[in-house]
DNA sequence: GCCGAGCCTTTTTTT
DNA sequence: AAGGCTCGGC
């Protein structure tokens, strides 16, 4: 290990759990306790101790978090070997499983991923199939349930009787003929290679001594089932996470993996973190006196050297605009008379609709913020429009793919045209591009058609050998395909504003970069190799997003994916009844979580902390009356202070403050409005 | 087959 | 308020 990361720097805790390197270890690391850096040392004293890097395996639930582990680790690890570590997320590690294996599972060898998106659009096509007429039922639900059912490995039902076993029938088995996995699909063959074929457990098992996990409270069953066939006696196994951060359990993380983690792992080494170096004193202990409601936890209680200066506040506002003009007026404040950057200041916020109202304030005020994360960069239309189109080059029998892009951009192949040639399909046991393919059907269709859908075969095909020849400069060949099918000029006409067609062309652009920079990365991986990293690889997404929109300013963003950030000043707007805890977590039983998402919200916060909920939000286009959250009254008082923004804070004003108030009023009056 | 008007719904989001 | 989806007219 390099000197200047020496253990020195590690307290106790941390640096018992960076010397206990054999056998199974827990690591309950709290918020801000120095996670990354204790199993980065720890991983840097292993090495040290001459454990054979490649012989270790370190699994990240996001790719944020494998790359900044990478980071670190390559910076700490003497002579380069860091590199050598293999690290990954639980997908990633299956990809790369299943590309060597999955002939042994009855896929052929160029299967493909569906995002959710593609399985999005499969189960809806399906339930649209099986349904009679419109009886109530939501394909996002089924889809749910199907994922959960995945994970959990229970059943749903008899697809005699049970609507949504049906789908799921039906929904394997045409995965199954469209040759392509979903992201559960990953895991559960990984889990399957690794359980039921020997000689590939023996290999991994052999390769990988020791194994470590970050973020293991978002681990779900499936994923423990991958550790445990994984990790072998003596057990070197080594997870980190914190229970009171697991968030993600409405998408399948099972918190009691972290909970009796002594069931699948015998006899762990347990290790609390419990010295937290980012928060003051007021902000950690009404933290603590939020999250010590939820049962069933491991219990902890985390604290700080530091006294700080500022009590929390607790503030009501009358209505949403002026919750928002509090924020932005004080951080403009904050901004101009102490010359605090704007990046110092961060607004978490339960859903995406509550950032309108903020962005508004912020537009008026001409502050610079940044929304983090809201919309996909791959669910945009126009980036799995080319997606779709590279994949189906890729592999022509992908139907879902080849669906998307059969008519667009509009070339004639209207939807009686797709559905004869799904049916026949269908009848054929064959993919739809083998039906378009053939002259038989094409002669059974109007003239116009049939021109039509030549044309499309004719294009797939033109561009499917230079796909597939390795070498291929993927971005040159998306720009001529492109230009080929008229694809912008059918965004400039579909677009209904031009700001609209303006953002599409940025988006292509960039994903048209992103594309050449994995040509320049990678000139063996080919396409393929390109669409497994699309799917899985979402890093370069914020990179870009960054690009797009302005690096600096205030952060906004949801609580959820405020996860592992810290900033100076936190805002919590909204914390009222039906905001969090979220309505819908009543009849789900999530309010607990929905208590751990406070929780890692107020946790952000370094030094200032402000929560705040209103009388009046604008809901659905309508005014509406709110409670404050019943979270609130969990709060200890003893380092919090309640204010009436209206009666109170307001008519402290300062005179830069005033002044931007009314250069907004002026703007208001500007828009009409 | 194409396209626009009107209707309906409305959490979080990573892989 | 806004985006997605359906239905009906051209």
């Amino acid at each position: 290990m390099k000197a200047a990361f020496g253990m020195g720097m590690l307290n106790p805790q941390q640096r018992d759990a960076v010397m206990h390197t054999e056998g199974p270890v827990l690591i309950l690391a709290g918020a801000g306790t120095g996670k990354t850096r204790t199993i980065t040392a720890r991983m840097a004293h292993m090495v040290d101790k001459g454990i054979q890097p490649d012989t270790i395996l370190a699994v990240t639930f996001t790719n944020k978090a494998s790359n900044e582990m990478r980071e670190r680790v390559i910076e700490m690890v003497a002579d380069g070997k860091g590199k050598k570590i293999v690290m990954g997320t639980f997908h990633a590690f299956c990809v790369k499983l299943l590309r060597e294996h999955a002939e042994k599972l009855g896929y052929k060898k160029n299967w493909t991923i569906y995002t959710q998106s593609e399985q999005t659009s499969l189960i809806k096509r399906i339930v649209a199939r099986m349904v009679t007429k419109d009886e109530s039922v939501d394909p996002a639900k089924i889809q749910s349930r199907i994922s959960s059912a995945k994970n959990s490995g229970e059943s749903l039902g008899d697809p005699q009787h049970s609507l949504e076993a049906a789908v799921m029938e039906a929904y394997q088995s045409e995965m199954r003929a469209l040759n392509a996995m979903d992201f559960d699909d990953l895991i559960l063959l990984g889990v399957d290679l690794m359980e039921n074929h020997e000689d590939v457990r023996f290999r991994v098992r052999d390769k990988h001594r020791y194994v470590m996990v970050d973020e293991f409270q978002d681990t779900n069953g499936l994923q423990m089932r991958l550790l445990n066939a994984l990790v072998g006696e003596p057990f070197n196994i080594c997870v980190v996470g914190d229970d009171d951060q697991s968030i993600y359990g409405w998408r399948g993380a099972d918190i009691t993996n972290i909970l009796e983690f002594e069931k699948f792992f015998p006899d762990p080494h347990v290790i609390k973190l419990e010295e937290n170096y980012r928060s003051t004193t007021p902000i950690l202990h009404t933290a603590n006196s939020l999250i010590k409601n939820n049962a069933g936890r491991r219990p902890k209680t985390l604290w700080s050297r530091n006294p700080g200066n500022d009590n929390v506040r607790l503030v009501i506002t009358e209505d949403d605009k002026e919750e928002a003009e509090m924020i932005a007026s004080e951080i403009d404040t904050a901004h101009f008379q102490n010359a605090q950057p704007y990046e110092d200041f961060a607004v978490l916020f339960r859903t995406n609709e509550q950032s309108r109202v903020l962005e508004q304030q912020f537009r008026q005020r001409k502050m610079p913020y940044r929304v983090v994360g809201s919309r996909s960069f791959f669910d945009r239309r126009e980036i799995k429009d080319i997606c779709a189109y590279l994949n189906v080059l890729h592999n022509p029998h992908d139907d879902m793919n080849l669906l998307r892009i059969l008519n667009t951009p509009t070339r004639g192949i209207g939807n009686s045209t797709a559905e004869l040639a799904r049916d026949e399909s269908v009848d054929r046991g064959c993919s739809i591009w083998v039906v378009l393919s053939d002259p038989r059907f094409q002669r059974k269709l109007p003239e116009k058609s049939r021109n039509a859908v030549q044309g499309f075969t004719d294009i797939i095909l033109k561009y499917a050998a230079p796909a597939s020849t390795p070498g291929t400069f993927v971005a040159e060949m998306t720009k001529v395909l492109l230009a080929e099918i008229g694809y912008m000029a059918f965004l400039e006409k579909a677009a209904k504003k031009p700001e609209e067609y303006a953002t599409w062309v940025t988006c292509i652009d960039s994903f048209l970069a992103q594309i050449a920079d994995y040509d320049e990365r990678n000139r063996t991986g080919g396409l393929a190799g390109f669409l497994d990293e699309v799917c899985l690889n979402d890093e370069r997404e914020d990179k870009k997003e960054d690009d797009i929109m302005q690096k600096k300013g205030v952060c906004l963003i949801t609580m959820h994916a405020s996860k592992g950030l810290e900033f100076p000043v936190v805002y919590l707007p909204g914390c009222e009844q039906g905001i969090i805890p979220h309505k819908r977590s009543y009849d789900e039983g999530r309010v607990d979580e929905e208590r751990r998402l406070l929780y890692v919200g107020l946790t952000r916060a370094m030094k200032k902390l402000t929560v705040s909920y209103v009388r009046w939000r604008m809901k659905y286009g309508e005014k509406q009356a709110q409670l404050p959250s019943p979270f609130l009254k969990e709060l200890d008082r003893t380092h919090v202070e309640e204010h009436d923004y209206g009666k109170h804070m307001k008519e402290t004003v300062t005179a830069e403050e005033g002044a931007s108030f009314i250069t907004g009023l002026r703007a208001m009056l500007k828009q009409g409005k």
